[in-house]
DNA sequence: ACCCACTACTTAGTATTATTATATAGTTGT
DNA sequence: ACAACTATATAATAATACTAAGTAGTGGGT
């Protein structure tokens, strides 16, 4: 799928903390596990940058790790924040997919409204 | 809903476009449908930016008309392009939205990807 | 020994978008 | 005259994803 960009803001860096909730990760298997997913077009660069923010936010705990393959491995843990952030986000995707849902369907119904 | 501003990228512009083609309106009513459909934090100024753009973009036609309550009206329709537009937002939003539910769920089920 | 492919991380600069803040102006009611 | 509501415009700012380039380690083939 092309032009994601704009649609993933926001959403990308949700996606990246749900994965490293998923179980301790490192940048360039989450790059793998996007492209899998079907987000082609992501590449390492954009994935390391959300990690530098996560990490700036405080939201992870980070270790390195030798690795077999190659140079050392970065990997990343939630903290007790990361889990609150990730919490948070799922709160606001839902609260958007319900109205996009209303939106599409040509609802106005404003009685579900809080 | 707070801090949606970073998730709306990308889908506000799409939400717009969609009113629009729900019928001929203009900025004020725009504005005044998001804040009842839940989206309270969303102010004129950012509605005229987004419809500024679709203007430049060459998405909408326009006509000026008269209020009986206040300054004249800059109503907006959907030229061809703009219905495509349209058309490509939502099968994104269809792409990202299965791909949201996916790894919320936690699957990692590759062979549905195209 | 050399090159290539793959693994793995870094970061400065750019483009796009939503938001903030402020300004202008018409109409109606007090 | 003033406030409240209707209605549009726009320059400046903040946040984010992306581009593009670089550095490094490992292993296989020639």
């Amino acid at each position: 799928m092309k032009d994601l960009t704009e649609m993933f803001k926001g959403v990308l860096e949700g996606i990246v903390l749900q994965k490293i909730q998923g179980g301790e990760t490192y940048g360039y298997e989450i790059t793998r596990y996007l492209n899998e997913l079907g987000f082609e077009d992501i590449v390492e660069g954009t994935v390391y940058t959300i990690l530098v923010r996560l990490e700036k936010k405080e939201l992870v705990e980070i270790e390195k790790k030798k690795s077999e393959l190659g140079p050392a491995r970065k990997f990343y843990k939630l903290n007790e924040q990361g889990v609150e952030k990730l919490n948070e986000f799922w709160q606001r995707w839902a609260f958007l997919e319900e109205k996009m849902t209303e939106i599409k369907e040509g609802k106005q119904d404003v009685s579900t409204n809080v």
